[in-house]
Formats: C-alpha cells, structure tokens, sequence
DNA sequence: CGTGTGACTGACC
DNA sequence: AGGTCAGCCACAC
C-alpha cells in the first residue's frame, strides 16, 4: 500500500530524470511512476516539491504541448521563460513534443527511474 | 458516503 | 485543427 509521501517520491524521481531542453507530459510522467491514468496525480506532487529540491517542474507539459497553467498567470510566464531558456522552441503557446518529447531509452528507466 | 474539483486524456465530432 | 465530453484518480467538504 503505497501512500501520498511515497507516491510523491516516485513522481519525484521521474520528473527529475527529464533531461534539459526536452518535456514530458503529465500522463507520461504518472505512467513511468507506476501509475497508469494517474496524471492527474502529478500536478499536486509537483507542487509539494520543496523548493530545495530544485526539481525541473517545468519540464512537464500537457499531453498537447502546452502548459497547464492559464497563460495569464505568473507561473505560466516562468515555465515558459525556463523552457525557452534550455532551448525550448514555442509555436505560438505550443510545444512540438515530436521534437522535445522525452523518451527514455531502456537504460534510463532501469537506471535512472527503476 | 455523495459531490465537486483540477497544473489531465483520449475519443469523437 | 480545435472544441466538447466522458473518464480518470485522489482529496476536501
């Protein structure tokens, strides 16, 4: 029985594995964690980061390529601002995740995540 | 124990 | 291509 610490540590572990200038989306990040349709579960752990953890949450994106924070917030300009930064292009709002999408090779997920 | 909510998704117009 | 919508999961009431 895994609780909300533990599962928070997974989605940690994924997130972290991200590497810079590429994204991945809230569903794939739950499914890597071990949680198969749990990507509504990712946007919350994220959030309970401890800033100390310098955790890239940035790099998770909806499954269209976009961030999932109204344009009009403060956070939605950082995201953005930190993408950009690592080299993210932005078509207009939107990510071209056939180009930055993150796939982990076998070797990452056995090493990085397992 | 129902209900509503959200930094989500995929299918279907 | 873009909007709608029904699922989705955990959690707060």
């Amino acid at each position: 029985m895994i609780d909300r610490e533990e599962r928070q540590r997974r989605i940690w572990r994924v997130v972290a594995a991200i590497p810079p200038g590429m994204v991945a989306s809230y569903g794939q990040v739950a499914e890597l964690a071990g949680f198969a349709r749990g990507a509504r579960l990712v946007s919350p752990a994220l959030g309970a980061a401890p800033a100390s953890m310098k955790l890239p949450w940035f790099r998770v994106v909806n499954a269209s390529g976009r961030i999932a924070i109204p344009k009009a917030s403060p956070g939605y300009r950082k995201q953005r601002r930190l993408l950009q930064a690592e080299g993210v292009l932005f078509d207009g709002d939107r990510i071209d995740l056939k180009r930055y999408r993150w796939e982990p090779t076998l070797d990452e997920i056995l090493w990085r995540l397992g």
